[in-house]
DNA sequence: GAAGCTATGTTGGATGGACAACCGATTTTT
DNA sequence: AAAAATCGGTTGTCCATCCAACATAGCTTC
């Protein structure tokens, strides 16, 4: 459970709650927050088929977002950290949620009232039309990344996709070498391949001298292919 | 070109004039309006690269959004038409276009400014917010969409997108005789697949009773697998 | 109507990648 | 500490899909 300071400066991280003043912010939560809980360690926080009327922002903790398809594969969709927010695209359209997400560790939400702000008649507080506006903003944001990642997985091999994910993190981390938050299963169920064949095309690369891992620390030796790297103008 | 009254008609398909009277509608345009133009047939209406600072909304034709990927395949993102807006996410995150448009028949699009909706300061006419908070919905469905493509695309064989395909088409039509709006390389560029390897596939299951064809015309013979079909709770 | 051009279907070869199965190492549980 | 589970790597088989190339029919154009 963390303090309201510690939770201010949280929320200030996302698109939300961008430039508004701390009391701004706190008016804000004053007619939308919900209710704040805490979820172990390997729980469910949401499941495929729940309607959201609420968002939820992580105060602390990580979330992993998957997606299960009719053939049984685990496709991982996105994986959250503190500041981010679950749930925007359904609780604002209405619409039932595709993935389940679990706790990757233990991790506390905040949940806020989003949907009343697009059904009221009349809104009038600017502090609410503010928030209107940072939720288009996060909306669109949202949208954004999903787009990249579909661009990111049409008709790419697994090696597109090795380089497309490690240059990401090389660009993430300022440096050759970093190590990522996921272990073989779950990266190879987010770029939607075969672990056995992933692990393959990894150690090939090793071979080839374009890069050197051990376990999740990895250093790449060579340029990586220019990915179109655009930054999101909304950070 | 077509008149205002028809405009208007074509405006309120779309969620962007959702829940507006005319009036309002007409008020709305005279703040965010900025002009129409017409495309010819095949010309660009937007490229890969553009920053957009409007949205598009197609008042009379068809677009088609293509991605060229890095290996040179032509991907199609979307199909739209008359009612249908274009560029929305870009307008509102400041993004650059993934995507190139190009009209298959002759269009005219009305351009909307939207970005001030969300830098502006102080937004005080009703008719704003109230346009403001479709925006935010007409966000989040585009969002949806491009999650139900993204699920239709990963770890899916050539027939299962078939499969996919043709069930919406059954769906939107109503029939079970219906005629696609497209040739079968645009069909196999929506579906992320080789041209060859579809047409293949969609003679396989010819030969296997499912379904008859003729060009564009399709007869489906047995009950399509169920596709979790949810409706859009926004239409 | 001849000459192109486009749309669709067809074939064959090459291969990337899924899948299953197994091993050894490391970590977690009891 | 023993037992069990997890994790990452390796191998071999098999099939789906890509790719190139060609056939054919129907349009379009001059």
């Amino acid at each position: 459970m963390i303090d309201q300071e510690n939770m201010i400066s949280v929320l200030k991280r996302g698109l939300l709650f961008r430039n508004m003043e701390d009391s701004e912010i706190l008016d804000a939560l004053g007619t939308i927050a919900s209710h704040r809980r805490t979820y172990p360690k390997r729980t469910l926080v949401m499941q495929d088929g729940d309607l959201m009327s609420q968002v939820g922002v992580i105060l602390s903790g990580n979330l992993h977002l998957f997606h299960i398809d009719a053939n049984g594969n685990s496709n991982l969709m996105e994986e959250l950290g503190t500041g981010e927010s679950i749930g925007l695209l359904n609780a604002i359209g209405g619409y039932r949620l595709h993935i389940s997400a679990e706790a990757t560790s233990e991790t506390e939400i905040l949940f806020l009232n989003v949907s009343q702000l697009l059904r009221k008649n009349v809104l009038t507080a600017p502090v609410q039309i503010r928030f209107l506006q940072n939720l288009t903003l996060a909306t669109a944001q949202q949208a954004h990344r999903l787009t990249r990642k579909l661009e990111d997985s049409i008709r790419r091999s697994t090696r597109e996709r090795l380089q497309d994910y490690l240059s990401d993190q090389f660009h993430k981390a300022g440096s050759r070498t970093f190590s990522i938050p996921l272990n073989r299963q779950d990266l190879a169920d987010f770029l939607f391949v075969d672990r056995s064949a992933m692990s393959n095309e990894l150690c090939k690369m090793r071979d080839e001298g374009l890069l050197k891992f051990d376990k999740s620390n990895f250093e790449l030796l060579i340029e990586m292919p220019i990915t179109e790297e655009e930054q999101d103008p909304n950070q």
